[in-house]
DNA sequence: TCGCCATGTCCAC
DNA sequence: TGGACCTGGCGAT
């Protein structure tokens, strides 16, 4: 599930469930039992994604939390009236959190730690700018970009060029714009990565509103529209994190498409292992020649 | 039931 | 660059 978009919509959710009062804590698998009773009883005060990072303000302590290729946290609402309480943890619970109607349960996370302002600002720090981010500094990562030799495909996915892009935007974004992945960073023009950046401001963003990674132009275009005529909001706010992706109908240019036609021009979708993920592109519209 | 795969990252060689 | 690791779901057996 998470690439950037996922833990920024994480952070609004637990945010919005639980901030400003206190959050009952425990890690029911016992694996985090010493830092989830650091935190009981603490006020959730603000939640902020960086990236694929998630950090958790509780007074003066920083919850980190990366959830990897695996980890999940869904926020689901209980009824408060039930004297059982939220229904019990299913599967492998690293930590949960209770507040007055909301239950978060975290598995498989590759991070859950505390940490302390010096890691964390380390952490931030590594980071390239962040789609997602308002203040975010796209030359940042142009100057990375600009004076590699590795393919734009590789380069998209390392977290300290551009925070928050994994396996299916970098596919995706690269075949929108006609980008053939292997494509130096050094060969990528100022006007090219541009529009990488911009694509990415583009799509993230309704990646956050309907917890789904959206890049098909029909898609997109009906999310926008939800988007700008309010009608998204309720969409966003009953995704309780168990349903999530459900809104559109799960669709790709070639994520996962390894063999089939490409829907630009009937061409065979490829695939190949590139900074270690299975990359997919139309060798036809994706090439530099 | 088993094994493999997954929208990720780190570490040892 | 290959393998380990976090966990769950799904297709093959």
């Amino acid at each position: 599930m998470p690439e950037g978009h996922t833990i920024h919509a994480l952070a609004d959710r637990l945010e919005s469930a639980f901030g400003g009062r206190p959050v009952r804590a425990s890690s029911p698998q016992g694996r985090f039992s010493s830092g989830a009773a650091r935190i009981d009883g603490h006020v959730l005060e603000t939640a902020t994604a960086a990236g694929k990072h998630l950090f958790v303000d509780l007074e003066d302590q920083v919850l980190h939390i990366h959830l990897g290729l695996i980890g999940t946290f869904p926020v689901r609402p209980f009824d408060p009236d039930d004297p059982d309480g939220p229904p019990a943890p299913t599967g492998t619970v690293r930590l949960r959190l209770i507040g007055q109607e909301h239950v978060a349960d975290l598995r498989g996370p590759m991070t859950c730690a505390l940490i302390d302002a010096d890691r964390r600002a380390a952490i931030e720090q590594r980071l390239g700018p962040d789609p997602l981010d308002p203040k975010a500094e796209p030359d940042r990562a142009f100057a990375r970009i600009n004076k590699s030799r590795k393919g734009i495909g590789a380069l998209l996915m390392e977290q300290q060029v551009v925070a928050g892009i994994g396996n299916v935007y970098r596919c995706e974004v690269l075949h929108r714009l006609s980008v053939d992945p292997f494509t130096p960073g050094a060969e990528v023009t100022e006007s090219a990565w541009a529009e990488i950046w911009s694509e990415l401001t583009r799509l993230l963003p309704l990646g956050v509103a309907f917890s789904q990674i959206l890049t098909m132009e029909d898609q997109v275009v009906e999310a926008e529209r939800m988007v700008a005529d309010g009608s998204s909001e309720e969409i966003t706010r009953t995704l309780t994190g168990e349903r999530l992706g459900d809104f559109f109908e799960r669709r790709f240019l070639t994520y996962q498409r390894a063999g089939e036609a490409c829907l630009g021009c009937g061409t065979c979708i490829a695939s190949e292992q590139v900074a270690g993920r299975l990359l997919y592109w139309c060798p036809q519209c994706q090439s530099r020649h």
